[in-house]
DNA sequence: TTGTCATTTCGACAATTGGCGAAATGTAAA
DNA sequence: TTTACATTTCGCCAATTGTCGAAATGACAA
């Protein structure tokens, strides 16, 4: 029952949606996804990571960085395709996606 | 994208899951819930208020009570069989499902 | 080793949430 | 109408949550 709550719960916050929606198009690190949430890198990582204890998304250390990427494994995971239809006509969604596209990731993190 | 965080967080109570799980066994009123979970009747209604603004169930007045029941055609009601699934085996639903069998609903909120 | 940079953890704060009891509402019976 | 009872709404409180900035951590580069 708690783990189960514990996985609505990761999913009833309009910014992780968001970042599950921008992983489905590529692994992106942390740097990528504060930009493009445009909040504190501090927070994006606690979003991050309740997202991970929910069982949503991996990580995996790439030297300096943290590359996240969706789950595909795990239970909570058949939730995702049906989230994604519902969102897809999004408008915060959609313009994620194109802000997604102008975002350099050596720009952004240096190299 | 409101729509569907408040959704999500509609499931994220234990006792709100809980309630959709007795629903599924039959139609309620409030006191026979209240009796099942054991709250406050002002507690469980405003439980009920928050599945049935996510729309997952529907009210139906009959006299003095009000009989709630799972609505079968909402969008949101996709995700019941996922997580009846899910909480089949969890120990406080079976005991929830048990309890529900002893509630007398004349007995417990008079005739 | 020392410095730099991406990320996480910590500490604080405002906003939200789940809980209760009391008061208000609505309906049926007397 | 008055009374009784099921339910909802209101006001309050403690706990949790989303956010930030600052400090700590970890890894590469010089």
């Amino acid at each position: 029952m708690r783990e189960l709550t514990k996985l609505f719960k990761a999913l009833s916050d309009p910014n992780r949606l968001r970042i599950l929606k921008m992983l489905e198009i590529k692994p992106l690190c942390v740097c990528e996804i504060t930009e493009a949430l445009q909040l504190a890198t501090s927070t994006v990582s606690k979003h991050l990571s309740i997202l991970r204890d929910a069982g949503f998304i991996i990580d995996k250390k790439d030297g300096k960085w943290v590359n996240y990427t969706l789950e595909p494994d795990n239970k909570a995971s058949i939730l995702l395709p049906i989230i994604s239809d519902w969102l897809a006509t999004d408008n915060s969604i959609k313009s994620d996606t194109e802000h997604l596209k102008t975002i350099d990731r050596i720009d952004l993190c240096g190299k």
